[in-house]
DNA sequence: CTCTATATATAGGATTCTTATGTATAGGAG
DNA sequence: CTCCTATACATAAGAATCCTATATATAGAG
């Protein structure tokens, strides 16, 4: 489990890449990064939605309500055209980051 | 360069590495971290020194005055002995948290 | 003497994430 | 039928982190 404040900036990717696999809901997105990351980035539900309701207002998401197969009612997101767009650079934005850390933290005495 | 709201957490990360190469003051740090990563990690100053002193307050560095050559008025900062332990552990880390990205931003259809 | 690079410092605010709390329903155990 | 758990969404309040703007001061170049 990655410790608290390291994480900063990371919801936002993580949110966008799994629904880069098609349209998820709230509750399911964060039961996915947990599984798909082993339980090392893990945020609360708390954290998911508000970012949600920013990012659809942004135009990057798009919610639509619709009801389950048992009944339940859930807000169903799927990513819009722009923000499939933008998925490209800001997955290149954090590659960027991870190699300057790695030049950081790695290649020392260079 | 990396966008803003992107590198949050990072800062700790890359002062306590350059750190690790030796003894160093404010302004050094953030020109090498700067030149390091071929300026895709940029920090200001304004950013730097509030989290010097915290850093220092917690016991990882001891900040120390000194005047330089030119007869130049500067803190130098180098790492306390608890605060080269606590770079392991952070570095790994760090590293748990890129795999987890990687594992979610690559290794779909798994 | 002016301008730039060096060097440290703080106030104020924006952004991002967490903890705590609340609402509501489906389905199983008893 | 009732209690409990898992599912599902929502908001308030605050902590943590970083940036912009601003301020001070000095060395060296021209």
């Amino acid at each position: 489990m990655i410790g608290p404040g390291i994480k900063r900036g990371t919801a936002e990717l993580a949110v966008l890449s799994v629904l880069g696999d098609g349209p998820l809901h709230g509750y399911e997105m964060a039961r996915r990064i947990e599984e798909q990351t082993h339980g090392s980035l893990r945020f609360t539900l708390a954290s998911l939605y508000p970012l949600l309701y920013k990012l659809e207002k942004r135009g990057w998401l798009r919610g639509a309500w619709e009801t389950s197969d048992t009944g339940r009612r859930r807000r169903c997101y799927r990513l819009t055209s722009e923000g499939k767009k933008k998925l490209v650079p800001i997955r290149r934005e954090w590659d960027e980051l991870f190699r300057a850390l790695h030049r950081l933290t790695k290649e020392r005495h260079a």
